[in-house]
DNA sequence: TGACATCGTTCATAATGTGAACTATATTTA
DNA sequence: TAAATATAGTTCACATTATGAACGATGTCA
């Protein structure tokens, strides 16, 4: 009995499993798609969206800053900034305290896109919601914090 | 007393595609570390991996269909078929009955390392289930479908 | 047989990203 | 205070991921 019971259980671990992998590789694959499927509809490319959605909040940033938020290289975070200054979005300047800072901050033009691309954000993720029934809604994000604390605790496992 | 529900209702709608997006943006973070942490581990390039795990079931794939499975333009599964076939991964042979086309199959090599790989994400996934409480783990699961497949409902709308 | 479609390849191009080397400043320490 | 060390940002070489157009070799169908 004890054994019928243990192989059951290591069955249903196995089977869980197996379905997490399965799960979160469909939802990365979704998440990869939307992404892609923004930076057309913004005719950006992703990084740079990325870059101007980390100003909600903040008036100035650092280039470190950035390189930090946006979890890339200090030389991969000058190359996006100073695609973002071509197009005008945003705009660098001196910090006052420290001659090795720059001050990086939005422009008129970056605000509004910001807006724009908060707002389009925001929909679609509205019609997410409209596709879950509204009894599951609340259980579905608690089940979404539950898995990420989990992943996290798993990575810093590794680390 | 309706205007205060109907306003009430609203704003849980706000806070819940809010706290979706934030949600699915960190779930989506932390697989694209993993899947780099994979390749760091198995020192080969993602997309290689990728294509590996594909011969999970089949004994030959062609070109066309790598691309297919793997949402690439069939010249970059070009490319990652040739190598793999530069590492001894997998083999290209002719198709006896269709001159145009290639069937690819896994080397020895190439199914030992997919044993491997099989196995190191299976590690991983049960660590994560061990993260989560025993009882939950069947409504995050649940969720996750739940999820899935409201994201591919979006996905269709917008096509 | 000719028109058209398909499979795989090659090439030009773009986006994403790292790490090392370098310049110019700050900070800390001997 | 002078020297050693650390930090911010830039530049460069390189790797990976990816697309789309053009092309040759084949296959299919009217």
């Amino acid at each position: 009995m004890n054994d019928v019971n243990t192989t059951n259980d290591v069955r249903v671990l196995e089977y869980q499993a197996n379905k997490l992998q399965e799960l979160i590789s469909e939802l990365h694959n979704c998440c990869k798609e939307r992404y892609s499927h923004e930076a057309k509809a913004f005719k950006m490319p992703q990084a740079e969206l990325r870059c101007l959605m980390l100003f909600e909040g903040h008036k100035y940033l650092t280039g470190i800053q950035i390189a930090g938020l946006l979890e890339v290289a200090k030389s991969r975070a000058t190359v996006i900034i100073e695609n973002l200054d071509k197009k005008g979005m945003v705009q660098r300047s001196q910090d006052p305290n420290d001659a090795r800072v720059k001050l990086i901050n939005l422009t008129p033009a970056g605000q509004r896109k910001v807006r724009e691309i908060e707002e389009f954000m925001f929909a679609l993720h509205q019609q997410l919601l409209d596709q879950i029934d509204p009894g599951q809604r609340t259980g579905v994000i608690t089940a979404l914090e539950t898995l990420r604390s989990s992943m996290e605790a798993v990575k810093a496992q590794l680390a």
